[in-house]
DNA sequence: GTCTATATGAAGATAGAC
DNA sequence: GTCTATCTTCATATAGAC
């Protein structure tokens, strides 16, 4: 496996400086909390402490910021896409995403469900070629080949579940280790995958970075 | 059983005029596909054909319009809600509303995940007595009494996959019909409801309006 | 990198004629 | 119920000084 910087690449992730991070962190904060749509130039100024002006220094325009705020979050992602592709066996590759997702939803909540289902970000991705290529990349590691209409349906529904749930006003007191397990019984669920007591679970879950390096 | 006309008093659903229903039903579109955030006055208006003058003679402000959409499109599940308050087994009052849930949403897909999602409509809708009530008698019928975080979690998840999966690019081309079934079968499996082959399920089914009135 | 100042348009909203 | 006209505020965006 090559090193960490490869995910710059294969997302088209620009480096960004100290202060166009401070910007994209505000933005990304302002829309999980309004939706992108409510979110203007203006909240994004006051949030990140300095003037318009400033802002659009570091981005020309507000579809730049919505972007970069994309492709900061997916490029978070991207490490775990690759160790799961760099996998033998197709269960404990798929465990090993899993719980990366779902890691990653539960540490942001609010962040997952505005990526997942704003209209206006969506909208935007839907044109924007990396993008595309690292969803079906994604969903290429949790289907499969065998695309019928129940494969897809369960697949829709993975990708709610771990978007939707974690921003879900029902478990809002549900701390961040139970809300993360209990997803996870919910998603093997929907993909097929055994419980965790199993060899595969153990290893894909031995993999990951909570217990050990990639 | 009451009338349907009930209802109106137990949302606080209040009937509308042609010119406000043309008006709410342009909303909607136009909430599903931009979300609330994004959809202006103007819009509105344009969808509706008229101009925003007669607009603001039918609703004084913006989220009486929003207000108004929500309680037009949770009106349609309020006699699901009902017959299944009312029904003695409990299995089978999950198996109806659910199969009317799930209708609602195939049959509107967009919309649905606006509603469930859409941050604006959220916060509008979580001050809004009504509706706080109307969730929570649904919420009431799907779990019972256990509230433990598996269940919260699982209900979480189940209102995500109604809300969600309809509106998924992935199942764009799947139809309507195969659609609702194979989401039956992720929601069943969800909650721990029996498949449709068992003797409640299709006492429920048979009591939808799809196969027989209420 | 940050600021002020400014241009231009669209937002939500009101008044009042038809 | 619908229209035009108008108000104020805020939106995105640019120019140029520090």
């Amino acid at each position: 496996m090559t090193a960490r910087g490869a995910q710059a690449i294969r997302l088209g992730f620009s480096s960004r400086s100290g202060a166009q991070m401070r910007t994209l962190n505000a933005a990304l904060a302002l829309f999980a909390e309004h939706g992108v749509g409510a979110t203007s130039y203006q909240m994004i100024a006051d949030a990140s402490g300095v003037t318009k002006g400033a802002i659009y220094h570091q981005f020309k325009t507000k579809d730049e910021i919505i972007i970069a705020v994309a492709e900061m979050e997916l490029a978070k992602l991207d490490d775990a896409l690759e160790a799961a592709e760099a996998e033998d066996d197709s269960d404990v590759a798929r465990e090993l995403l899993l719980n990366r997702i779902v890691d990653h939803a539960v540490e942001h909540r609010q962040g997952a469900n505005t990526f997942q289902f704003d209209p206006v970000l969506v909208r935007l991705l839907s044109g924007h070629a990396p993008f595309q290529r690292f969803v079906e990349r994604l969903y290429g590691m949790l289907v499969g080949d065998d695309e019928g209409p129940d494969k897809l349906v369960r697949l829709a529904a993975l990708t709610c579940v771990v978007g939707g749930t974690v921003a879900h006003p029902l478990v809002a007191e549900v701390d961040d280790e139970t809300l993360r397990t209990q997803m996870l019984n919910v998603v093997r669920q929907l993909v097929g995958l055994p419980q965790p007591t199993t060899r595969a679970g153990r290893a894909a879950r031995s993999r990951t970075p909570r217990t050990a390096s990639a």
